[in-house]
DNA sequence: CTCTTCCAGCTTTTT
DNA sequence: GCTGGAAGAG
């Protein structure tokens, strides 16, 4: 095989030393998928069976990409027999294989995010910690911290610094949480996201042997975005390689920004410390992006300490300089970023298609829309609530789950009221209790329920019978009939179908189509499964559906459409024209950010992710005023846009004449903050602050801080608080309940 | 047990 | 500004 034309010679190098271990520090636009292809490709040239060559990646998307790319360089056969997909889907095959050396039986359930929390929620109730103290969310995290840290429920007990800082937090009973939580998953036959990394790890270190199996099996691995592994993820792989060490991973330290989901930057910085004989390969020239770009996003990540040397350079024209729009309120923001967009489609006859707009947070996607509603541009919105985590598709999925696993109480909880039959809370805490008294699960206590006639009157008896037999029949079916056909028959028995009939209204008309799409999605599921020979029943069709979003079921079918989506989402996508919007302080950088230069770094990583998906064209926006949370706030421009190299922005031309597309003129910008330039005040004309008077803009004394100017104020009544920069120290905010501020007398 | 109304909460999220 | 969950009434 000769790949030298399609390749540069970095890249040719990367893809033909396939022995030892290899770290390849990949640039945004540089070509990194073609090596990771290539190089798979040249290994199996080299002879090497398909089936021990281990490929890992983080989304779904970019494993079929891959698998496609390789298809068409070895063919379809080898390509299918290749060991690649994501972690999660690797070692939940693998989880699957091994289960029951854990204690798992094969058909294990896995839990997506929601699920977990509702776990622990439920776990919470029962333990009677109060849900205001110990906020769900935070208490999810930390279980999901410790897990991709390996530290198990006894360990994070007996740790001094966990413990310490689970009591500062006020929450020192987490590790009680976390021990029942791990204790009900495993009872309940369950899996969460971090159990399956968390189990494959305690497979490999209890089970020696196991180990040596896979890591015979699997003689080269491949690690996509490396630098975007947790440390359990860099264990597992560590293990795995530890026998042939024919490792290659592939990352941009410059592209780390999973670092709040566990992610450690560190793993890539490293690699060289685990793997001290290995090559490196630094592809530096970017392929996507025009000069202008590859500039732009150079000048910003500049401001970053702590990267791989490394100069990324573009070979491509030169390119139209940056826009930045400034508009008056977010909703203006809109309206002209839509404008541009709509203009450039109209004046180059560019495909909408062409075009992405990028934002910090999903709440900022509105304004968007309807500006483009407004103009009547289509357009196709990423992320917010998938099409798995639909209520109605939930539902369905909660039976099919208990069809396949009657110990999964999360699902069992779930559907046991619905369709509407009369069975209340107090009837599922009586079977809990009971479930609990018998150190067995929900279901257990169920099916037993003519044992309970103590705690329960005939009358809950007798509603709860016919949904057990309903269960159970659906789990007969499960061992014998296909996916498709169990479906079709619990949207029908379950009474989903009647509930919805009822419902006319836009909602309940989308929700009947939702259970049809479903239905579809089986139906394709069991096609494939047929052509390929494999199962299509129930439990490998759950288990395939838990590890996919909504950007896998991605028909990018019809017509050409403006792409909405938060940048984290655009990673590894590329558009001709990019917009970044809402290029304000607090919002982007995001304000939890500005605590910690470790966390602003990786804002600033965010924004270069955002910059480089530009193949052709920049446009970067921010308002001066936007809503918030249902609140005014006046945020200066983001930091980011002044660490722009000027050269690379586009100027204003010089007005000549009234502009033809200018849809509202366009007010001065009041306050472009710039540190360190707070005008000088007379500390000995000074009087106590009206509260009315600290607005943006004064410039105000505070006997600890000094004189500083007001960015921003937020909050009402008591709440209301002042953003300040102090020049000698730092920007604060204050709540203006408390804080001693003065004015100079008038 | 069920329905309504009210109130707090709220980055990002490949799996 | 929107959503999900809790509380209270029927």
């Amino acid at each position: 095989m000769d790949f030298t034309h399609e390749l540069n010679s970095r890249q040719l190098e990367a893809v033909m030393n396939t022995k030892g271990p290899a770290l390849v520090i990949a640039g945004a636009g540089s070509g990194k998928t073609r090596v990771l292809t290539y190089r798979i490709a040249q290994l199996l040239s080299q002879g090497v069976p398909a089936y021990r060559i281990l490929a890992l990646t983080f989304t779904n998307k970019a494993a079929r990409e891959m698998q496609h790319r390789i298809a068409a360089l070895v063919g379809e056969t080898q390509a299918a027999n290749l060991w690649m997909g994501t972690f999660h889907s690797i070692f939940g095959k693998i989880l699957r294989l091994e289960a029951p050396l854990l204690g798992y039986t094969p058909d294990f359930t896995i839990y997506d995010a929601q699920d977990s929390k509702n776990m622990i929620k439920q776990i919470m109730k029962e333990l009677q910690l109060d849900d205001k103290i110990y906020n769900p969310n935070a208490v999810q995290g930390r279980i999901s911290m410790a897990k991709n840290m390996l530290v198990t429920p006894d360990a994070y007990a007996r740790s001094a610094d966990i413990q310490l800082a689970d009591k500062m937090a006020k929450k020192p009973l987490i590790h009680e949480i976390y021990r029942y939580y791990a204790t009900r998953c495993k009872k309940n036959n369950v899996m969460d996201f971090d159990d399956l990394l968390l189990q494959t790890n305690i497979l490999f270190r209890d089970f020696p042997d196991t180990l040596e199996k896979y890591q015979r099996k699997f003689e080269y691995i491949l690690v996509d975005e490396y630098q975007d592994t947790n440390y359990s993820q860099y264990l597992i792989i560590k293990k795995l390689a530890a026998l042939n060490r024919n490792i290659c991973v592939v990352g941009d330290d410059a592209q780390s920004i999973y670092s709040f989901r566990g992610a450690r930057i560190e793993n890539i910085l490293n690699f060289k410390n685990d793997y001290p004989e290995y090559s490196l390969y630094k592809l530096e020239q970017n392929y996507r992006s025009t000069v202008t770009i590859v500039g732009t996003a150079n000048s910003v990540i500049a401001h970053n300490e702590e990267q791989i040397p490394k100069e990324l350079f573009s070979r491509n024209e030169e390119g139209e300089k940056i826009k930045v729009i400034r508009a008056l309120t977010d909703r203006e923001e809109g309206v002209q970023v839509v404008n541009e967009i709509y203009r450039l489609a109209q004046n180059e006859h560019q495909d909408y298609s062409h075009f992405a707009i990028l934002y910090r947070t999903n709440a900022q996607s509105r304004l968007f829309e309807e500006a483009l509603r407004k103009q009547n541009i289509p357009y196709r919105i990423y992320g917010g609530t998938s099409f798995y985590q639909r209520k109605e598709v939930k539902d369905l999925l909660a039976y099919l789950r208990l069809a396949v696993n009657q110990d999964d109480e999360e699902s069992l909880r779930r559907v046991i009221n619905y369709p509407r039959r009369g069975i209340g809370e107090t009837t599922v805490e009586q079977l809990r209790h009971a479930a609990r008294a018998h150190d067995s699960t929900l279901w257990h206590a169920l099916s037993n329920v003519e044992s309970l006639h103590d705690c329960l009157s005939p009358g809950t008896i007798r509603k709860l019978e016919p949904f057990k037999t309903l269960i159970e029949s659906f789990a007969e079916m499960t061992k014998t009939e296909s996916a498709y056909h169990v479906v079709h028959r619990v949207v029908t028995a379950s009474g989903i179908v009647t509930d919805l009939e009822t419902d006319n209204t836009p909602e309940g008309i989308s929700r009947k189509e939702n259970i049809q799409e479903f239905l579809n999605a089986v139906k394709a599921f069991s096609e494939t499964a047929y052509k390929e020979n494999r199962e299509d029943k129930l439990a490998p069709f759950l288990a395939e559906i838990a590890l996919l979003t909504d950007q896998d079921n991605d028909q990018s079918n019809d017509l050409p459409k403006v792409t909405l989506m938060t940048v984290h989402s655009a990673k590894g996508l590329e558009f001709p024209t990019v917009c970044v919007v809402g290029l304000e302080e607090t919002l982007f950088p995001s304000i939890r950010s500005s605590h910690s230069s470790s966390e602003l770094a990786e804002e600033r990583r965010l924004f270069y992710v955002a910059l480089t998906r530009a193949e052709k064209r920049l446009i970067l926006s921010h308002a001066t005023t936007r809503y918030h949370n249902g609140e005014i706030i006046s945020p200066p421009p983001s930091r980011f846009l002044q660490e722009i190299h000027p050269r690379y922005i586009e100027t204003p031309a010089p007005r000549r004449g009234a502009p033809r597309h200018q849809t509202i003129a366009r007010p001065r910008v009041t306050m472009p903050v710039k540190r360190a330039e707070v005008p000088e005040i007379n500390t000995a004309e000074l009087q106590p602050a009206a509260p009315e008077a600290i607005v943006p803009g004064v410039v105000v004394y505070h006997p600890s801080f000094g004189t500083g100017q007001v960015i921003s104020i937020e909050g009402l009544g008591d709440n209301r608080k002042a953003k300040i920069d102090f020049p000698q120290h730092d920007i604060k905010v204050l709540l203006l309940k408390f804080a001693k501020l003065f004015t100079e007398k008038a």
